[in-house]
DNA sequence: ATAGTAGGTTACTTCAAGTAGGAAACGGTA
DNA sequence: TACCGTTTCCTACTTGAAGTAACCTACTAT
């Protein structure tokens, strides 16, 4: 046995890699295989054996299995955000704003299948504080986003109101998206118009209401 | 040291119970450490130090620790929807039954927060494919009675829609309890209302424009 | 009283998270 | 070219918790 003190001559070295390029391709790694067998499931090991790289450069640049998992969350944190902020600009109308949004989210989850998937099934006390309170981010910004909507269309509602209609329209949209994904035969804009129809309108009426004395 | 060989001389003896209660006295105090420490950071040991009995008990009847956290979550699910069917019966309305199932359902987050509050954080990945899916066996039991709820009211909405409708509310529902558990200056029926208003009446214009031509 | 069973224990194995301490590649500088 | 400091990376360990083997003891019925 003995794998041959080191491969080849001096071809076929080791490989080294600047720390940004090698904190990007293990957090991809991670996130797949995270994706298909779970977090739980998931050594660092197997992450590590994967990249090709030792366990303690896992630790060296993420600190444990939760910081790892924090980063990949992080990460789609920062393109959803991003992505749905640009969406919504330029629409001329709250409705339009919110429809553009709610088809960008549904568009988003259907291209990430999997790591949508792990996002929301990975939520837990099971995992630590640090991951849950990312993942919490997550639904915050899709909150005060429509917060901001909501207060533009409706000045006069409370706080309390403004957050609570959030709160359902992000659970409405985090739950229909697990709905989604295993719908092949339903598009991102039906799924956003489900949502339109159930909420939106419910909403309006209640504006209606509001305008009427 | 060496704490006398067996305490007292016959008295205090070993404590024997029947399985069936002992099982019950150890998914209470597994709910109570789950929900304090969070699933992941628990040990078995523990659990059954706090109940006073070995950890191979808990194997035993539970078969592992994924097994006694689902236990757990089938209790809640249990009650949570044996609670709300009888709540629902009597209700003259569609409408009022929805309400009254609603009302329901906050109250028992209310009367269990830390329980729930487990719950909904311990969905994972992170835990294993068998509490995964009694997890989502609890929001299948309420999807279904929404369905059936909407079906009974919009006799031509398509199998897809009535789905779609239900997800949506399960997802608001339980969004908005995570919300309401947050909030003491907040009443079981005023997070109903909140609801009732984003969705029902959302829902209820649905229905009317159906009905219109 | 005694055999059979349900309830119980101690003491282990195994496996994965996390760590200590050092080696080897690279960039610069003389 | 030989040396030095820095960064990347590794082997080999410790720790801790899940799960198990093997055995013991209180109760029950005849």
């Amino acid at each position: 046995m003995s794998v041959v003190t080191s491969a080849g001559s001096k071809t076929e070295r080791r490989r080294r890699m600047p720390r940004a390029d090698r904190e990007q391709q293990m957090m991809t790694v991670a996130e797949a295989v995270f994706a298909e067998r779970g977090y739980a499931a998931t050594s660092m090991d197997e992450i590590a054996e994967r990249v090709g790289v030792s366990k303690p450069m896992l630790y060296e640049y993420f600190g444990s299995k939760e910081g790892l998992l924090v980063a990949c969350i992080r990460q789609v944190r920062v393109e959803l955000r991003d992505r749905t902020a640009e969406s919504v600009i330029g629409a001329d109308t709250p409705e339009e704003a919110l429809r553009r949004g709610l088809v960008t989210f549904f568009k988003y989850t259907d291209e990430h299948r999997r790591s949508w998937d792990l996002l929301l099934r990975t939520e837990a006390a099971v995992v630590g504080p640090a991951a849950v309170a990312e993942m919490e981010a997550v639904r915050q910004e899709q909150t005060q986003l429509h917060i901001a909507l909501f207060s533009a269309y409706m000045p006069d509602a409370t706080p309390l109101e403004l957050e609570a209609a959030a709160e359902i329209l992000v659970g409405a949209c985090e739950r229909l998206s697990v709905w989604y994904v295993r719908h092949d035969d339903v598009t991102a804009e039906e799924a956003a118009e489900h949502i339109m129809r159930m909420t939106w309108f419910g909403l309006k009426g209640e504006v209606e209401a509001r305008h009427k004395h």
